[in-house]
Formats: C-alpha cells, structure tokens, sequence
DNA sequence: GTAAGCCTTCACGTCGACGTCAAGGCAAGC
DNA sequence: GCTTGCCTTGACGTCGACGTGAAGGCTTAC
C-alpha cells in the first residue's frame, strides 16, 4: 500500500509518516516511480507509535519499541530496552502527578484566601480584620523543587 | 533600580523582564541616557508574575493579576477577573491531573503484562501460555479524550 | 485530453518564553 | 586614556511534531 493508504488506516496524515520516516523510523521500499511501498507490518509498526504517542511519550522513545518489533519479536515491547522506558514513563508521570496536585493545593488555597477577601468588604464591609501579609503571596517557595527552573508545564 | 538589578533580586534575567515589557507586563520609566529604572512596586508586580509562573500559569494569564496589582489593590488576586483565572486553571489541573492518572494506570497495565511475558520465556521457558491479542496492544481508544489531537504534553 | 487525485522534495511557519549573539553607547575606577 | 561592566536595540536560535504551501511528476477516470 501506498503512503495516503496507510496513513489512513493508521488515522494520522502522510506528512506525519513522512516524518517519521527522516527520523529513521518506519523505513519504506519504493516503487519504479519513487513511491513510498508500506506492507501490513508497517502498519503494527505506525500503531505502536502511535498508541505510545497517546500515552505522551516522545517520539524518541518509542525507538525501542520500533526496534523490538523490526528485531522480530512478536510486541514491541516485549525487549528490555521497552520495559526499561516504561519504567521511566512510569516514574516520570508519578513525578509530574505529585507535583501538579501539590500546585493545585497551593492555587486552591490563593483562591480561598482572595475569596475570603473579596466576599469581606463586598456588602458594606464588615470591616476586614486581620489583614495580615498585605502582599498576598509573594516569594513563593518554588513548587519545583528541581533545580530545572520554570516548569510544570503541561497544563494549558 | 536598574534592570540587572531588579533581575537579581527577583531571581530572573534581564532577558526576561525586556521580554515581559514587550508583552505589555511590567513597563519602565527611563533615564536620560535611555536605561530603564524600576521600583519596589514594579518588583512587587514582577514576583506576583513569577509566582504565577512557577504555578504553570501563562504569561498572559499573569496579566489579570498585573493589572489588579496596577490598578491599586493590596494584592494580585484581589480583583475577579484574577480570582477567575484561579479557578479555571484549577479546573485545567484536575482535568490534566485526572488524564494523567489514567495513562499511568494503562502504562503500568502494559507494563505488568510485558513483564509477565518476559519472566515466562525467561529461563528455559515454561510454554507461554493463552497468547492473547499477539500484537501487544493496538488501536488505543486515544486516552486524550478531547478533539484537540495528540497531548498529555507535560511529562518529559 | 484533461481534470482529479495521488505522489515527490524543499523549505518555511507554528507555539512559548525566553537564550544568545552582535554592534554599539555610557559610567566608573585605574 | 583604557579597561571593565553595565546598559541599549535588533534579530536570529531553541525545542517537538508536525502543518502548510510551492512546484512539479504520475495515474486513472471521464
């Protein structure tokens, strides 16, 4: 089958596979006239990507399992080198999940402070007391403790 | 203060601050010879920017809480505009935190599984037994439910 | 024959929050 | 005067996974 074809049946555009193919993924065979030539185990090939795409992984990490399956083995992740990146993932995700709920703690908790404020002097004002740290918030403690600098970034 | 001054202290570059000036944040008055000269208060607005950021926040999600700050409140998130921002991001959080949550359960599903087959062959091979779905997994049912293609983004 | 619908390669655009030169002006200490 | 170190603007680079468009060739249906 050609390049379309596939791309169809795997549910992703030919320039995607295009793609994938120059970062040395999903190799083709051609025809006399220079079209890309794709078989059935291409297309288990395109899904792994895929499905491990779905999951968030890089591409770059899905190389093991491209591998595992071009070796022969009958799953790509039936080698070593894919458990290992599972792993990874895995403790990855454990990572970013305790440190997004930590941040939604602390917003939870700016927003019930400001809420409280705001609801205090709405209907005439009974007199806000207690107006401590006027500031509000500030130097906050850096949610990331990593020394990485800027991040969560995965929340837009 | 000059720039690299107020940098310094908010833990940030001057890159930074003439990138926030060019999106509107943070504006400067000027000296004769044209260097820009910041306040207490500019260092004030420009901690309220940072710890939004290091919350994930957008930089132009910064902007309700600037303004609010500018316009003469005690704090960024005393004006409604900000508090709604809190709130939509929070929502952004469980959602992200949620989807999250479930590709690590898949993972660690796939994981086991890929163990389990591993062990079996392992030394001598006890005849694995009921080789299920031989491709491993295919066709996953795309754990980012929303029509906004490929995402989880945010676990590398 | 000609239009539609594939295919090819090349190459720039996208998004966010800056980093990194480059080329030059200004201030202060020696 | 000269060096050092701050400042200025402008403009291109980064990262990932493609999208998009140009310019052109092949094949098939009408």
């Amino acid at each position: 089958m050609r390049i379309g074809e596939l791309a169809a049946r795997a549910g992703t555009t030919t320039r995607a596979l295009r793609y994938y193919e120059s970062r040395g993924l999903l190799a083709a065979r051609r025809t006399g006239n220079g079209y890309r030539t794709y078989d059935e185990d291409d297309l288990r090939l395109l899904q792994q990507i895929r499905t491990l795409q779905d999951f968030g992984f890089d591409l770059e990490e899905t190389r093991p399992f491209v591998e595992c399956l071009r070796a022969g083995h009958p799953a790509g992740d039936s080698c070593p080198a894919s458990l290992a990146v599972y792993r990874r993932k895995l403790a990855e995700l454990d990572a970013l999940i305790d440190e997004l709920g930590a941040v939604r703690t602390r917003v939870r908790a700016e927003l019930a402070r400001a809420e409280v404020l705001a609801t205090a002097k709405e209907p005439g004002g009974p007199e806000p007391r207690c107006e401590l740290s006027p500031g509000g918030m500030t130097a906050a403690p850096d949610v990331n403790g990593a020394a990485d600098g800027r991040e969560p970034k995965g929340m837009t």
